[in-house]
DNA sequence: TGCAATTAGTCGGACCTCGCCACTAATTGG
DNA sequence: CCAATTAGTGGCGAGGTCCGACTAATTGCA
């Protein structure tokens, strides 16, 4: 599948070490919609200019995975992602480093960041818009996204897109970002209310017109030993 | 974390390639419990005799990932598994091949099966109950089985941890395995039957005393259009 | 032969949840 | 002072869930 590489560039492999990547899709959530984070692509030969490509570096197999991966979320995102979570293990198509394997990960950022760290000039692109992307990156990305919605309902995600401290309107509009259809208000409330999942603050904010909304955080309050019955919602 | 490894034995590396492995958690539903199916260790040196490990083979770059999944299951389980889905990379902790990193997949067989192919003695221990092993092989032993809680809801798993033919009996006792605790019946079978998962035959069984059950096989009818409202089901 | 035990399967009521409409509340901009 | 806009709540009806109680069909045994 893979042709055969060179022996020099940005994924110059060690003897016995792992021929591996360690692949970030960043996610950040803005009124428009799901935004991802992308660094210009390190390309030696082939395809240069203007071409994107996810935060990626070669596995080293001394440090823990999740460390790198951190690493490499930060290096482009500027500060240390605020939520980061293994999507999985990818073999199939092309990769930028031409590496057999990548190991891709979800990164979430609290708050959209122009200024990104570091010399690296990333930015964000609307995820329904993306740039042409190597066919592994495309696949993490979907990946990402798919286990960004899978988590919404059993992880706390949905509160690690918004900055600390956040109106309901804000909340259940990332909740419309991520499933990808509306809710109901007053549903979603009563919903949240039940779960005990946020602290009521004592402070407003008035977003332009309209009554100004209470302001709240994330705040777990109790175990809930609720026993549900089963569902079939197989695809 | 890995201490100096020799240069033979089953975990020998060829540079250039992944210093990875893959190994399958392959789970079976018996009246007792979930169990699992586990190799004699061929460890070379230390911890010789009567250690038991997941079926694993080291990662071969030109093969697809699935691929060699399926074959390692096959080999240890004598036929195809009935289902595999990929749990993820893990690289702490250590491995019986002392490699850096393991894909971890989850397999499943519709039945048990004593009989294992190929001069392997594989054998099934109860998932409450393993014997020692290596400490990565447990973490993906645990990852396995919460993914396979997480996904029994979402996609027909546990269709293909019974035959072909089952009694509804059988798959409300393969749910009640999978999550821990037992579920009302009448409750399950009406939940089943808004799904329209399952097609009745025109057979029963009769499992030595008691009313004959009838006999289903997994179908799924239609396309379920239903529009469900946020659940906050977060730990 | 008949009765207890056992397993399969269903019925119906109490209760809860969800979707939705309609309403009130508080602010901005004319 | 009024329209527009956004925040937030109350309540109702439909449907789903929990649960006990019931019927159905078979085996084992007295």
């Amino acid at each position: 599948m893979t042709p055969a590489r060179p022996a020099s560039g940005p994924s110059r492999r060690v003897p016995g070490q792992p021929d591996a990547t360690a692949d970030v899709a960043i996610l950040a959530a803005e009124p428009e919609g799901l935004s991802l984070l992308l660094v210009p692509a390190r390309t030696t030969a082939s395809a240069r200019g203007g071409r994107w490509e996810l935060p990626w570096t070669p596995l080293r197999p001394k440090a823990p995975l999740v460390a790198q991966a951190r690493r490499t979320a930060a290096e482009a995102l500027g500060v240390a992602p605020a939520w980061l979570e293994q999507v999985g293990a990818f073999d199939k198509g092309r990769h930028p480093s031409d590496s057999a394997l990548s190991i891709a990960f979800l990164g979430l950022a609290p708050e959209r960041r122009e200024g990104t760290a570091a010399g690296r000039q990333a930015r964000w692109f609307p995820a329904e818009a993306l740039p042409p992307l190597a066919p592994r990156q495309r696949e993490m990305v979907g990946g990402a996204l798919a286990l960004l919605r899978e988590r919404l309902d059993v992880t706390p995600v949905a509160f690690h897109l918004l900055p600390e401290v956040f109106t309901l309107s804000q909340l259940q509009e990332v909740y419309e970002l991520v499933l990808g259809h509306s809710l109901h208000k007053a549903s979603f409330r009563r919903a949240l209310q039940a779960a005990s999942l946020v602290r009521p603050l004592a402070q407003w904010r008035t977003e332009g017109r309209g009554r100004p909304a209470q302001l709240y955080r994330y705040a777990p309050r109790k175990r809930r030993g609720i026993r549900r019955g089963v569902r079939f919602d197989i695809t």
